[in-house]
DNA sequence: CTGAAAGCGCTTACAG
DNA sequence: CTGAAAGCGCTTACAG
């Protein structure tokens, strides 16, 4: 089969407007140096062929590299969970870059705030098409942002989302659905006398995600009446023998905790307390496959994770990039993760 | 930023090579009319600059289209599952439309093996490239996959596999760890002396899909020395007086049944059948994320819905065809979907 | 403000 | 068995 006599290109556009194909680019994109009279005449037409650009030929003849920053933090000793936004974004650009897209990531020090706004000035310092950013700090994100939009550099968020920033886009989970979500899990099959624990542990003392988690759970149990008592601990030192000492305390406290829910991916250390203490009649449920949380779900330590496809994540969100930078079409504002709910039984299928 | 001097291309190939660039493009595609002599002397060439080809300029400058056929059910009455695929297949379709492939969606009737085989035949007639299958029925899937052999076009299986049959790649779920996860989500608060039931709803006598399934649902229960006791129904009518004749029998027959699993998406049947009957206590798990069930999860009558993302296994089976024939690139022979656990509670954000 | 011409990296029909 | 030339649908640098 032969591809048909092909549709309406610039070349029918320019002879039906009277003006060479230079031109019709010119007004195509938006360049100035065209009078306002030929520039109408031609968005006439083109609004009249409903002329759709070959993206193909458009991103061949281009000299122009499109630049992409991502600004993540690094995989640290204490969690690979950044590994998989990472390679989304690999995944992606491996899809674009025969379009002349090309990216350039910068990774930065969750317990560091420095390093991100370092890493963030870096970029600008760049003068790049577009970005994905893992908003980590809030202030710093707002100076962040108010300079990308002064310079009219699109910006998606992933992870996390700091509204009316005017991101371009946020791509990532409704984190109080998510708490709800770990609620219906933990209660699932606990008895009404136990007590359910909600544990924070977190060394940035404005973790803003947390709250929403918080906020989340709490409403599952009102929504639905739940008669079991929750107590709830913060802890803000992240070493096993610090979570240790506050877990042993408030078990101590509380003889009847039934269940745990750990609001982030630092689940594993509190399976390991459980473990070590012998507890794992405790329910337990906590965020993020990553591989030391994944060894407790297969000891039946950690009955559920809930996932919200990092690596997905990025992949659209460099996607979403892609979109408006190269072919011009607009995206959702606001993206909402599927939460995923992973266990012992169906993890080896989880693909972030 | 301008693109670097590109990488070498066909021009430097047989600049090399001493020929003309038509000549390294019939050795590229693998033509005809080439001696072999300067065949080796190219590839040896193309292998040593380790040549990338450039599939925009590949694809604009080519004059034939490729066509993909998509043989899958109807969307019917019955189900709207196959809307699912449909979408992936038209997303697939939007993305690489632009590199001259095209598609054809063949649709048959579940309930009709002769519309099958039609429609099979049909595109046999059409001379196409590549071919998607919903593979549901195994003997005519058998001929079918043998003349694809022959005529050596790929085709790729969704949504059940026939192994053995030499697609080019099954996409789709592992039915037996499915049906592994289905037990587990049953049970994990299923109290020890109730029974548990597990229904097969399905008009085809030889559907083997079931088969894995319950399988790996028993393999649950003896792998964890799981006490509950297990009843099983097999019915082949698939209307709801039908199905409420047999269940009103069975729940006759069995007192204590606690928790019924459904092995396909006719679970609001037996949905149905439990709130008119004031059963709802009993936990209830089945298949798919189609409307009908989805109502039932909001009732709290279905606990759990198990799925397979059937939107990507379309998507992701036209980009395996359109991967070997554009890209040339290789693509993994077999391909799990992750077995996800859809709830109330995360419904809203599930995107097939 | 506008156009002619060259070119992006391939493929193809034709001629020999 | 092989090559010269045209062309895919755009973009660009240059000239006016």
């Amino acid at each position: 089969m032969e591809k048909e006599n092909t549709l309406f290109g610039v070349k029918e556009i320019a002879r039906r407007a009277n003006v060479s194909t230079a031109t019709v680019d010119r007004v195509l994109h938006n360049r100035t140096g065209v009078s306002e009279k030929t520039k109408k005449r031609i968005n006439d037409i083109i609004k009249e062929l409903d002329y759709q650009p070959n993206i193909l030929a458009s991103r061949l003849a281009s000299k122009k590299i499109i630049t992409l920053a991502i600004l993540i933090p690094e995989v640290s000793e204490e969690t690979d969970f950044w590994e998989a936004p990472l390679n989304g974004v690999r995944k992606a650009e491996a899809e674009i870059k025969q379009y002349g897209i090309q990216t350039l990531i910068f990774f930065f020090d969750l317990n560091n705030k420095d390093s991100y706004v370092q890493k963030a000035r870096e970029i600008l310092e760049l003068d790049v098409h577009g970005i994905l950013i893992a908003p980590s700090f809030v202030t710093e994100t707002q100076e962040f942002a108010k300079e990308c939009n002064q310079r009219k550099i699109p910006f998606v968020f992933i992870d996390s989302d700091i509204p009316e920033l005017k991101s371009l886009s946020y791509i990532g989970p409704h984190l109080y659905k998510s708490g709800y979500v770990g609620a219906k899990l933990l209660t699932y099959r606990l008895q009404p006398d136990k007590k359910v624990l909600i544990i924070n542990i977190s060394k940035e003392i404005d973790n803003f995600n947390y709250e929403a988690i918080e906020e989340g759970f709490r409403a599952y149990f009102s929504d639905n009446q739940n008669p079991n008592e929750i107590v709830r601990i913060d802890i803000h030192e992240t070493d096993y023998q610090s979570v240790a000492r506050h877990l042993t305390y408030v078990f101590h406290l509380n003889k009847d905790i039934g269940a745990a829910f750990v609001t982030n991916s630092r689940v594993n250390t509190v399976a390991s307390f459980l473990k070590n203490s012998h507890r794992t009649e405790v329910s337990l449920i906590g965020y993020d496959f990553v591989k030391d949380n994944v060894k407790y779900l297969e000891n039946n330590v950690i009955d559920f994770l809930i996932c919200h496809r990092p690596e997905d994540q990025a992949y659209r969100g460099i996607m979403a990039l892609y979109q408006t930078l190269v072919m011009n079409s607009s995206v959702s504002k606001l993206s909402y993760m599927p939460i995923d709910i992973v266990t012992k039984e169906n993890y080896e299928f989880y693909q972030n």
